[in-house]
DNA sequence: AACTGTTTTAAACTACCGTATGAAACAAAT
DNA sequence: ATTTGTTTCATACGGTAGTTTAAAACAGTT
């Protein structure tokens, strides 16, 4: 018989670049750049350890690769959630919210990739592995203007500069559960990720429509 | 002549122990546990490598005894704030904030420890190089407690739950420019420090007020 | 079947990590 | 002056990091 067919459909053969990109998602996310050896890779992904330089030609690029198409990724389904929610029948500032922070908060409770990916966001940002400027460029031309113009056109009376700071403000509320969420569950009684998606909405939600009301 | 003279005040001689944790602040707080090497700190500290192991036992013992003295003093300078608002003439949830969030964002645009510390706390959740009991117990049953407490005496009809979930928040409010301070700055036109400490205010402030609104 | 370029492999390489060792330097007390 | 206990020192150890190398395996073409 011949064995050609046999390596073909052995469980998910994809090509080692590929594999490579799966095992780099997974492990970088969780145990973070310096917390990934390329043995790490390697063995996830069922090859030898000189696959990642002569795939990628290192360490960082393979990461850099792997986290900017995570990015574009988020990027992408949030325009999605802003796009769709706008064009609903009644657009409001809380379903807006809702729609942005309730899919990384459900998954970083279930530990899936999806949430784990901002928290990577936050690590990179802390340990600086790779030129900000090639990974963030989106996050601001796309993420953070369409967003920011959401705000405007829902919350009356806001400017350029306070919707910006508003889309920060409301990303701090979604990522600091994102980071702490054993804290929140141990420490508030009762206190899981719908519970804390209610809230997310609620205080952004009233934060922003209260904005205008103390100047001082 | 004698050189114990010598040896007393060459520029603030203190004792290794107390060098090192002086290193041990400066280097964690910047480059993270994994980021500095016992080597880093030495050389930083003037002293041989095999002192860290002398004085200390290891390169974690010294991380989390430096780790644990900075947040003591973070907790206590939060609880002094709290104190001074509360009993002072008028309190108002805009002071409590203000007095908060300004010391750690003033400082870490200057690049002071002060502000850094906060920084390597987000490091340690995302990389947990030691036990979370050991150093964040005070953080919930001494600011936590507190800072609610006080929450709950200023912003009428808050429960328990909502009061700490209203902490947590505001908490996300100081964390998060203080994580991404320069893209604050340069993807926000004119925003420095000062402007995004009133930002926080106002935006806390009026979370908290409007938070009873639509329980929806 | 022989040649060609690409991919995969085992093994080695250099560099650095945290830690351990044993001798030297030191201070204080006898 | 000698002893005693503590601190500092140069140096070495075992382990692991990322990367490189040269040969082997493979695929496609003539």
């Amino acid at each position: 018989m011949t064995d050609s067919s046999l390596s073909e459909h052995t469980s998910l053969e994809r090509g080692v670049r590929d594999r490579l990109l799966d095992a780099a998602e997974r492990l970088f996310c969780e145990k973070g750049f310096h917390g990934t050896s390329v043995r790490d890779l390697t063995t996830e992904a069922n090859c030898n350890v000189a696959a990642i330089n002569y795939h990628f030609g290192g360490k960082v690029e393979l990461y850099s690769q792997m986290f900017r198409r995570q990015i574009k990724l988020v990027i992408d389904e949030s325009i999605a959630v802003i796009n769709r929610v706008m064009s609903s029948p009644n657009p409001s500032i809380e379903a807006l919210i809702r729609g942005w922070v309730t899919a990384p908060l459900k998954a970083v409770e279930l530990n899936e990739p999806r949430g784990l990916v901002l928290q990577l966001m936050v690590r990179e940002v802390l340990n600086r592995q790779v030129d900000p400027e090639r990974i963030f460029a989106d996050l601001k031309e796309v993420f953070v203007a369409r967003m920011s113009a959401a705000f405007r056109e829902l919350g009356e009376g806001l400017d350029v500069r306070n919707s910006q700071l508003a889309v920060f403000s409301v990303d701090a509320l979604m990522l600091h559960p994102l980071l702490f969420m054993p804290y929140y569950r141990s420490w508030i009684e009762g206190c899981d990720s719908d519970k804390i998606i209610d809230h997310v909405v609620r205080f952004g939600a009233a934060a922003i429509r209260g904005y205008q009301g103390d100047q001082a």
